[in-house]
DNA sequence: ATATTCTGTTGATAAATATCAACGTAAAAA
DNA sequence: TTTTTACGTTGATATTTATCAACAGAATAT
């Protein structure tokens, strides 16, 4: 039994997987089938991969002193999920990152994705355009966080990212949003 | 007189000033010697810079359509500043950004960005490591945004920009945390 | 098949925060 | 100097959003 990625890998390590140009570790989450969470990462350990989504959804999130999950990233296919913080110090992560849907990714190391980089330069390109493209999405999350009202952002939420409606279940939108389940029911009834 | 960054340039163009490994265009911003707003990027236009703060503090903020300002971000010495969308889609930005204290800048065009990190390996590194900074810090922000109320979102400011409270005034403060000044006013009472 | 959990909705009430207005002080402008 | 303007504070009130509780349907577990 494996609970967390870390463990996980044991089992697929080194599977190779051809994804563009590269071909790294593959780990696999299943959540739906196994019922259960699946972590791939978990608040307090250091993270030592990166993972990118080949196919799946994923969340990750803190959790407050009442107990409360915050859902800081919602994830789908072809975005990069970690914490930066956390890789960048290899210090201990606040958050914790599980998939929704069943999930595949590809993990890397931070020296491999040095290593990489130099090596290939198109996979640094690909890096560099997604960290811009993560970069200017949470520009816009935080002009949205401190200048529009809950109706306001669900709005913007909606245009942005309809896909993420098809496959989060309101509450996390809510989370992800910063407002209570309860209070994101009440802006789509006042919206349809 | 120039009223915008890209005027002024006329004025400076090609001063060459040598920064660590880099050698670039440089623009002085005055607002408190003139007495009036200095912008950098106004809204409407193309963020054809990104700019480097060698000396100074600045304010990027977003208007809503009640005329009210909201700040986005507060930056002092060795940030960049810019809207990484305008500068990598070319398209118009939402942003204002302009200098609270006299300020004195290095600009750089996204091309010579692009040539400067084959070019030269130092300054490849220490744009990824001001990227990788700024990422860190707006995830931060994010969770404190959707996770903490003004309270908390005002004491975890004091703990991780304590520099900031020098420098900027208080109804700017208010404003980047996403609250009024009036709030911000009350929280402090309580708080000390 | 039945029970349980997950998800979303609604109502009543409480808490957090915004708004509006007024005021005092200090700095800057005339 | 005198006048403005910018900044911060405080009080009264309004608005937004959270909390708590109850309920219903759908999916999942036993």
């Amino acid at each position: 039994m494996f609970k967390r990625i870390h463990d996980y890998i044991g089992s697929y390590a080194k599977t190779p997987l051809s994804y563009g140009e590269f071909e790294q570790i593959k780990a696999v989450l299943r959540p739906k089938s196994f019922k259960r969470k699946q972590y791939f990462l978990q608040k307090g350990e250091v993270c030592h991969y990166f993972g990118f989504i080949v196919k799946g959804a994923m969340r990750q999130y803190s959790v407050d002193d009442k107990g409360i999950e915050h859902i800081v990233q919602l994830s789908l296919e072809n975005w990069w999920v970690g914490d930066r913080e956390s890789w960048a110090m290899s210090k201990p992560t606040i958050y914790n990152i599980v998939a929704w849907e069943d999930t595949e990714m590809l993990l890397i190391t931070r020296p491999d994705t040095l290593r990489l980089a130099q090596e290939i330069p198109a996979f640094d390109e690909a890096v560099r355009m997604m960290d811009e493209r993560r970069s200017i999405a949470n520009q816009k999350r935080i002009n949205a966080a401190i200048s529009f009202s809950a109706e306001e952002r669900y709005r913007d939420f909606v245009n942005s990212y309809p896909e993420f409606l098809q496959r989060f279940p309101q509450h996390m939108i809510a989370s992800y949003l910063g407002i209570t389940k309860e209070t994101l029911s009440r802006v789509r009834k006042q919206n349809n």
